[in-house]
DNA sequence: AGAAAAAATGAAATTTTATTTCATAATGAA
DNA sequence: TTCATTATGAAATAAAATTTCATTTTTTCT
């Protein structure tokens, strides 16, 4: 809890110099974080014992203890926090908003994942003979990004964002071979189907969806990533981005587990760009 | 500014053993704030001084006073900040960097854009006859993503990632027309031409990409989304999340300012896909 | 390469700051 | 008023931070 509400709750129980203690530092808290305990008890007029005193009263360790409560509860800043945009906002206020929830809905996607699921994913990457990548509507462009990057490990990649191709695909894979479907909802019926389909088929399944969905029980390793979609605009927002940023763990973890020289040749797929640009005069 | 940030961005200016210090300090913030100064010079294998020339190399007065910086970056919300993956991380520290650093960037693509620009877009969607997004590679998919989401909008939206593609719509482009370029480096030929050739045909060409930037230069609008891209890894990573985060903005604007019968529509779209899915038990 | 200069570092001394101890003063109940 | 309880501050102590300065490391210049 903030400190100054605190303090201002408890100003009841406080000895008198205690209270005037509480009176100056709620008068200037910012002058307070950077006065010695010597400066403030002179400022309040009593001794330096008494400021100590008072700190402990508020479950501090003591006044250096104290002032870092103090700081942080003076750090204006709101932590990210999911905020609906509201009709009459400005565009400087839904920007806000909309980066905000983005950011916390990161936070809390983060939360939800488990590691060793992730480790487990990378595992089974590393060592697929084919990998698919498979998602409908906001999750296809997740999909597709993700075909963008495993594409430069030359790995065989594909992605289908079109359900018949998805099945045709599913039908055809085989052991060694993973499939990725995403889902942000984990109830999109062809999307579900697509999974039980290639599990029957001995493929590998990974889900990246949210937690204890129908998708996510069909899937041999399921990569939960939950987050607060915002409804208000009946569009999907931060889902595909938890899960684009999923796709950069995903993507790391298997450069990493594939060592120094795999990573040279991720810089020549780079730089054989560099002639489709202009250059860069710095 | 953020103090985690900022040692991360003067970590090149440190000495070696001072860097020391940034890494144990990066490593765990929250423990810093309690720990004394000796205590950290321990942790880090350095003495106490060392400690103490790091924090006024920060610009604070010295030890409390950083601690006190620290305590403030904490509260506000953003311990984020933009960590580079090591070969020998965990799946754990991978994760951990790869999300923090996005929220980092996030935070960073927020206060490189300007409102103004963003109203000025938004205004000019709501007037477009037609709207063209346009991208390559990574930004391809932020590209697919924005049609997925204005194509709700019954506005006539189209995607290309298909250099010829691009070219053909630019060239048939019109007044009245709007074409959106996605790149982050701004560099890619064909694309500056391909907003050259729009604006050439009367279209209006908002560019969302790095501050000046030769495609900046062929724009009416340039939405700049700065993002200190990681290229460890050699792969586009936080870039494309922060232009979507944009999509998000304009896509919200957009709806905003049609007014709310236009989102009963949006909600109808939705709607239209339930009996796709598996209904929810709870 | 080697010498001189500059920069970085840590041990020890010093200073500053916080905490504890303890004696005294204020408060309040019988 | 008297005794007990609580509050308070002076002084002593402890802890923490900073400065000084000698030593080591790095860089620069022959």
């Amino acid at each position: 809890m903030n400190i100054l509400e605190k303090i201002s709750n408890e100003l009841d129980m406080l000895s008198k110099s205690e209270r005037k203690v509480a009176e100056v530092i709620l008068a200037s808290p910012s002058t307070v974080i950077h006065s010695s305990i010597a400066a403030l008890a002179k400022q309040a007029n009593i001794s330096e014992p008494t400021v100590n005193r008072f700190c402990r009263r508020l479950d501090t360790k003591g006044y250096p203890d104290f002032k870092l409560h103090l700081a942080q509860s003076l750090a204006n800043g709101t932590p990210y926090v999911n905020r609906h945009v509201d009709e009459n906002d400005t565009a400087e206020e839904y920007t806000s908003k909309i980066f905000e929830s983005t950011m916390a809905n990161l936070e809390s996607a983060r939360k939800s994942l488990d590691t060793n699921d992730i480790n487990r994913s990378v595992d089974v990457l590393t060592q697929a003979n084919k990998i698919s990548f498979f998602g409908l509507g906001a999750s296809a462009i997740v999909a597709h990004d993700a075909q963008n990057k495993f594409f430069r490990f030359d790995v065989p990649v594909v992605y289908f964002d079109d359900i018949l191709m998805q099945r045709m695909s599913a039908i055809n894979s085989r052991q060694g071979d993973v499939v990725i479907v995403i889902s942000h909802t984990g109830r999109t019926k062809s999307l579900v189907e697509v999974a039980s389909l290639a599990k029957e088929n001995d493929a590998t399944v990974i889900g990246i969806t949210t937690k204890g969905t129908p998708l996510a029980k069909e899937c041999s390793i399921v990569l939960t990533v939950d987050v607060a979609e915002d409804t208000d605009l009946y569009m999907p927002m931060s889902s595909r981005i938890a899960q684009l940023a999923l796709i950069d763990v995903l993507a790391t973890g298997f450069t990493l587990r594939r060592g120094s020289k795999f990573r040279d040749n991720l810089k020549k797929v780079k730089d054989s760009l560099r002639s489709s640009r202009f250059e860069r005069k710095d």
